[in-house]
DNA sequence: TGGATATAATTGATATATCAAATAATTACC
DNA sequence: GGTAATTATTTGATATATCAATTATATCCA
């Protein structure tokens, strides 16, 4: 019944001591930016007509979440929002200057980041990983 | 640099399938109450002298959040709280009857999830994923 | 065409996350 | 014993999570 013997319970620690750990790096850099809002300027810039419905499914949050996110984005100068020329109930976002400098800033970090909560883990063991996760998952679903 | 490609992209959809799933579950035999208002339950269960800082550590949450959540608990009958009568600065926290009854009524739910989360994967295999969170863990502290 | 349906995003309410600062009680140490 | 340092919790501010309800636009289809 112990949850702390759960393998939920490691999943959690290890998804939240990552960012942690990333968020630390990230504000040693450039502080007054969260992961999140660099996943969704990183997601933006791969794909950049992505609607909001498609950043929320995305990075598993609410559109709630998602709209709220966007408009402390635009607030801060890193993203820019007008209607969506096509169908007028989405929104055209993009990047401005300033959040591609803070990408651009910020990309080595993100890298060396992932690479280094890897650090000592052998390929085929993260495909063992990715595997066994997706059973999870699709159990969940 | 796509973020879906990386397996915290994985372990992050991995956590957040299981704990709806087991939301939606737990809702369905009792609503208002959360997965981690049980956890909290839980744990102090198990171990009725934790303190509100050990339950913070354990559950990887800020001392405010915990303060929240504890209030809320007592708001909500689950809970009794009074001053620690050998250190004042602590509270010594109770599981009411209530939530007792809330505990031994879901516990067989709490169970079934893991269990249902976890069908078709090996022993061997969860030793495995273990392992490696583990070393991610490590990298991140 | 026009009315029902569906979709994209917002808003409101409440709870939780996070950080910094403040309280209050305990412990350490000279 | 009295002051400094430490510990447990709270409070405040801001951001995010979640659910339900709402708005506005687009699509479907008889």
């Amino acid at each position: 019944m112990d949850p702390q013997q759960t393998v939920f319970y490691r999943i959690e620690k290890a998804i939240k001591s990552y960012r942690q750990f990333a968020q630390q790096q990230i504000a040693a850099v450039q502080s007054g930016i969260t992961v999140d809002q660099l996943l969704i300027l990183g997601l933006l810039d791969a794909e950049p007509d992505l609607a909001q419905k498609d950043l929320a499914k995305m990075l598993f949050k609410d559109h709630a979440s998602i709209t709220r996110m966007i408009e402390l984005l635009v607030k801060r100068g890193h993203l820019l929002r007008s209607v969506h020329p096509e169908d007028r109930r989405k929104f055209k976002l993009a990047i401005s200057t300033q959040g591609q400098q803070t990408l651009a800033q910020l990309k080595p970090t993100i890298l060396r980041n992932r690479a280094h909560a890897l650090q000592g883990i052998a390929p085929a063991e993260l495909q063992q990983l990715t595997h066994i996760l997706n059973k999870i998952i699709n159990n969940c679903d």
